[in-house]
DNA sequence: TATTGTTATACTCTATAACTATA
DNA sequence: TATAGTTATAGAGTATAACAATA
């Protein structure tokens, strides 16, 4: 956790407003798709936590709990139980991992395919306001963006 | 996991639609994010819901339980709880309205102002990728975000 | 009659600690 | 000894329904 607080601290040389400005705009996108996610869940009847841990299943990977936990920002402790449940409704599937048997594999069922697919639809779509950009800036976009994520 | 992820999307008629690509890349942004607000909000011996409801008050406003509910997706009878823990803690307070005695305005203290600046104060600054694009390009990519984001 | 905020209930999330089974 | 996952417990979030006070 410290760990992690420290790597993102960065110190900077100059101060940079358009950065600021930047982050405080993507921040306005961030609160709107928020408040997006949580009536989509709401709508699937899904608690937040549990649409946020389908979120990070992609079809056909095998997710360890502990990872799960991490990206979660949870204690592993959590995951047994939200685990349980989704597991109840039969979202998801846990499985034994042979070549170390401690670890178990949480995987998406069919089911839980097709419920992630309505959830990505509700809030995978991108807000009207891009649409209204012209197809060149959006490419511009995208080439600034695709540089400023990579390995931040 | 990202092969897994395009696999899902191989189908296309055209190639991959620019606003498409923006999104992905914002929802990225927005997991990254949600993480490192998990994390602040842990620091600060803050539930998660409570540090979303004091982003969502800025010094000085008075904010209507109602109208809290609506920014945090909940229904109404969570606010009472959740603004209970909140007074306990000192972090703010309940102001009675005159003009409609049914309503109550929630404000914050002396100190909410001061934790909600601590708590901006980890999740308010730019992530570092941003910082390593030129001044010039800061400027072009707050001027599109600012297009898409006016009226969305 | 409709709305604001509260209470009551049941279920879920979250953190901590202790436990097991593996490694 | 260390790690992955579970269990137990206590405190907090969440949805629903019913309620009192006010409009």
């Amino acid at each position: 956790m410290a760990t992690v607080e420290s790597r993102t601290r960065v110190h900077r040389l100059e101060p940079t407003p358009p950065a600021d400005q930047v982050w405080s705009m993507l921040r306005t996108f961030f609160g709107r798709q928020k408040r997006r996610f949580l009536i989509a869940a709401s709508a699937l009847d899904l608690h937040p936590a549990q649409a946020g841990a389908l979120m990070h299943m992609a079809p056909g990977t095998q997710l360890p709990m502990t990872e799960l936990a991490q990206l979660l920002a949870c204690d592993n402790s959590n995951v047994t139980g939200l685990v349980d449940r989704l597991e109840a409704r039969g979202l998801v599937a846990r499985q034994s991992f042979e070549q170390d048997r401690r670890v178990k594999h949480i995987v998406l069922t069919d089911e839980g395919v097709a419920l992630r697919k309505q959830l990505l639809a509700q809030i995978g779509a991108p807000p009207p306001g891009l649409g209204r950009l012209s197809a060149s800036e959006q490419r511009q976009l995208a080439d600034l963006l695709g540089r400023a994520l990579d390995g931040a």
